[in-house]
DNA sequence: TCTCCTTGGTAAGTGCCACTATCCAATCAT
DNA sequence: ATGATTGGATAGTGGCACTTACCAAGGAGA
């Protein structure tokens, strides 16, 4: 197919289109000739991942193409091609590690991490952006006056940890590896949007439960 | 205090200020004369909101405007300022009603809220930023050929729920309706990326759990 | 008093980013 | 033959969160 027939099937203006291939975050098509190239159903697919990535999941352009170039890359071993979405995934600003806030955040993480046993992710905590939004988020927290420690975290994490859970179970159901991979992309990225969304919904019928309508 | 302690005790420069104060994210300090005013201790309080909001949280400033108007109204009834930053949260382009995958995303969530019994939810679905973040994301899964149907996400919703009723009991834990209140924005915007946090940390540790470090 | 600095306020500019509009020469359709 | 279409390159757009530059009014020291 033709870029016109690639952007009519995706939804996805040919300007776009085009703007996708020069940052590459599409492969080139085979060129037929100087004037025309010819696109497959790879492409298309590929398109709606990277569409799906940056409209649902707001990944920057930028992010796509470094998420896609791990999950292209065979060589890779299966934990870093898993995850490669999710170090991708949008980052909080550095947390200022000299901020006392910041400081006592880290602390209650670590007793956090220790009560759930944690092990593995404890060793990825200089490396982790998942462990530096937390000590962001959890800081920012303290610093309005709300103490949001080990002992209100631990629940949550719990619950979160059955969700991951969930994920690996729902991933592993994928008969190839490259299935595998590019769910997990998804779950990585598309699946936050479903959570955050589930969790809103469930906040507010909980919330009318408790408090009605008005 | 003047202007120039606030953007000292808040860490915020102080010209980043005047655009809040501009853009009405700060109520004006007290004129003493036509150059000095004073700002107080809830000034203070109001502006590290602000900056959680839009750094954490990455709220536009447009939106941290109206959620601040309804947490300041007193007239509205509990639900809507409990409700007030959620509705104002990050949204997705609206869903296109005419697109297939939109269609059976529409059905499966319905099937989804029938099947948890989550009725407020359901009378909620033509006016909640929430359903339609879900329809959005449930619809790219199934456009990437991935089935996302009320089966799968049944046990998600499930620990969601549990999730928000954590939520709900540790607002009721404030003493005040205005921290209760303040609470509920904080829940609504600070403990997403607390949660996302929280989600991605136990993907790590359950990938590495399952896979080793390889 | 005169100078010089600081203050809060305002208008215009910056940098980033995801597109989008405009051209262009080559080629296809009739 | 000729008008439309193609892929590719370049430059422009619009939104947004700031930042910079500037201003007149006020205060402080000589």
């Amino acid at each position: 197919m033709r870029l016109a027939e690639l952007s009519e099937r995706s939804g996805v203006s040919a300007a776009t289109i085009k703007y996708y291939l020069r940052e590459g975050l599409l492969p080139p098509g085979r060129q037929i000739n100087t004037t025309t190239a010819e696109y497959d159903e790879e492409h298309l697919r590929r398109l709606r991942l990277v569409r799906a990535m940056i409209q649902v999941g707001r990944v920057p352009v930028a992010k796509v193409r470094e998420v896609l170039g791990h999950v292209d890359d065979d060589s890779l071993g299966r934990s870093v091609r898993l995850g490669a979405a999710m170090w991708a995934l949008p980052q909080v600003p550095e947390p200022d590690e000299d901020d006392e806030y910041v400081q006592v955040a880290q602390q209650e993480i670590t007793t956090l991490l220790d009560r759930l046993g944690w092990e593995n992710a404890k060793q990825l905590t200089s490396i982790s952006p998942a462990y530096r939004s937390l000590v962001v988020a959890v800081a920012a927290f303290r610093r309005l006056g709300y103490g949001f420690g080990a002992e209100l975290l631990a629940p949550y994490a719990e619950l979160m940890h059955r969700t991951a859970v969930l994920d690996l179970d729902n991933m592993e159901t994928q008969s190839s590896e490259a299935e595998r991979i590019e769910w997990a992309v998804l779950g990585a990225i598309l699946n936050e949007p479903v959570l955050q969304a589930l969790h809103r919904l469930a906040q507010e019928e909980e919330t009318t439960r408790r408090y009605g309508f008005e």
